[in-house]
DNA sequence: GCGACAG
DNA sequence: ATCTTGTCGC
């Protein structure tokens, strides 16, 4: 299903210096692979992955907290598989190592799919990062599967804002290289950046999001694969009304029983 | 040296 | 990521 024995050498390491020379390898290996372009007369598979962390915990985090994962496959905006899992992170958040933190995870959310996509779509940076492999390219190429990230903002990378209309976009560049657009869902709504990931060029990542897109700011298969995600957690953490505010009004009430 | 910095 | 208030709209 998953071709990832195509590069074995594409692990997910555990120290931050490992990575860096992963994601520099991979950043090299992203310029020579086959881009991968939309099939002819039918609609692509598009899935996508999401990671939730637990409430009122904001700030880097750690390694070892409890995170779930969602993760489902879309065909002509119509959803036809769902997984979900609970898993741990790996480390806590640091700028351009998300991947110790979340990528094996993700990728365990992936495989949990009865079958691969023809693209997935990350909440994560790609070619817009500090050495030129955001989690979506290293997670793509782990899997061997096309991907495109989308964040609600860039990492490194700049360029001017769109028009305020609905469906305009604008470059997203980094050190001269277009890496990226900035992609305006809806009229008046913050633009969502949109990243060129493991074998997928700015232009066909830009076009994947606006093919993916239905009413919301975020593109269908991730809010979706973000819904399912919250409602695992939700429902194992019985903190649907938000983490600080749970504590707050438990706090009060174990007040007035004294 | 200090701030910025995907999730 | 998550937190945060009210606000506008279906």
């Amino acid at each position: 299903m998953f071709a990832h024995m195509e590069r074995p050498w594409v692990v997910w390491p555990e120290s931050a210096a490992e990575l860096e020379a992963l994601q520099q390898r991979l950043a090299a290996a992203a310029e020579t692979v086959s881009l991968w372009v939309p099939p002819a007369g039918r609609q692509p598979v598009i899935g996508a992955v999401f990671c939730a962390h637990q409430r009122g915990s904001p700030g880097p985090g750690a390694a070892g907290e409890p995170i779930w994962l969602g993760a489902v496959l879309m065909r002509g905006g119509a959803v036809v598989d769902r997984a979900t899992l609970r898993s741990l992170t790996g480390a806590e958040y640091t700028p351009g190592l998300l991947a110790l933190r979340e990528g094996p995870a993700l990728e365990a959310a992936a495989r949990a799919l009865r079958s691969a996509p023809d693209i997935l779509l990350v909440d994560a940076t790609g070619r817009d990062h500090p050495r030129g492999c955001g989690l979506a390219l290293h997670l793509g190429a782990r899997l061997g599967i096309p991907t495109v990230g989308v964040t609600d903002r860039p990492l490194m990378a700049q360029g001017p804002v769109p028009e305020p209309t609905s469906g305009s976009a604008a470059e997203l560049r980094l050190g001269g290289a277009l890496v990226g657009h900035q992609l305006r869902s809806a009229t008046g709504m913050r633009p969502v950046a949109v990243h060129a990931g493991w074998r997928t060029s700015p232009e066909v990542a830009l076009a994947v999001a606006r093919l993916a897109l239905l009413h919301y700011r975020t593109p269908e298969p991730l809010r979706e694969a973000r819904r399912i995600a919250r409602a695992l957690r939700n429902e194992e953490t019985r903190a649907g009304r938000g983490g600080a505010q749970r504590r707050f009004l438990d706090e009060q009430r174990s007040k007035d029983l004294r």
